[in-house]
DNA sequence: GATGAAAAGATTGCTAC
DNA sequence: GTAGCAATCTTTTCATC
């Protein structure tokens, strides 16, 4: 069975903006604004949710209020061929660790991390370095977030066209 | 007036990993789960939101289900002394950039950019590399994500050591 | 997709510790 | 200062059209 592209109009679009600024708005506040009922906008949030177009709703979390005042970018270079699988089970046990990717150019990974400071960030980093098939990292030391957003709010409710494909 | 450090107890810990895991969850069930009344987890709520511990209640939508099939980190290298700002309005103005920081090492920023597909990262990346002040750019297109929470669902709700600091 | 009714949840004022 | 309780209002949810 292929993959079904879904398909969502202007509504189902208005509801994903809403619900992206803020995940505790009400229906039926969403159905004032785009001119629906409460309960026609919850048949296409959970439409929504069971095709995975939604796949949760979070809450923002200031990471400094938290004590996480650190944050790099990490390049990770293996000796022979270590697969992905392995990367991914040793990313998984640091909490530190918030995302890591297999990527194209030199390095096999890199992984998104955050830590209290920099001792915190030292000291994750020389575990890392440690693990069996890692032969050598790169760090990029994150100073300032350029755009408002900083934690990543999520991805963006518009298409990237403007139009719908299928 | 010095940045006054939030203080969170467990229960505040608690409640945060409660609406991280759903920002919809409701309060009355909050409560039942860690021994409070509704309006006390509410406040408590209210409070931390005040202190912008808490920032944003927002809604995780798979990028792939709105045609954002493409990713890439991108290093920007700047001739002269480009300030940050001047960095931030460029960055500001392009839909398909998620995240931006500047950082340590060669480069002078590191971009996060989201794509329909190859080809349209290809023509984003061409109208970054006309901006006056980048002199060149390196690009990592992310093949896999490693870590099931892919994409990026927010920041821990714990604290780096497990303690809270102040 | 709308409507209407019942259940669940949010919110506020008040009291007590 | 923070919690619980109770009353009120809002929202969700489900059946029906």
């Amino acid at each position: 069975m292929p993959y079904q592209q879904p398909v969502l109009d202007e509504l189902d679009r208005r509801i994903l903006a809403a619900l992206v600024a803020n995940a505790r708005t009400s229906f039926t506040e969403i159905g004032q604004r785009i001119g629906l009922s409460a309960p026609a906008v919850k048949r296409r949030v959970d439409r929504m949710r069971e095709q995975e177009v939604i796949t949760g709703f979070t809450t923002i979390v200031r990471p400094a209020a938290l004590g996480w005042r650190t944050e790099a970018y990490v390049e990770i270079f293996c000796d022979a061929a270590a697969p992905p699988r392995r990367i991914a089970e040793v990313a998984r046990t640091y909490p530190e660790v918030v995302a890591a990717v297999t990527v194209t150019g030199g390095a096999d990974a890199l992984l998104h991390i955050r830590a209290a400071d920099i001792q915190h960030f030292e000291e994750v980093l020389e575990r890392i370095r440690a693990e069996p098939f890692v032969s050598r990292t790169n760090s990029f030391i994150v100073l300032t977030h350029l755009l408002p957003n900083s934690p990543e709010a999520g991805s963006p409710a518009t298409l990237p066209d403007g139009t719908n494909s299928r």
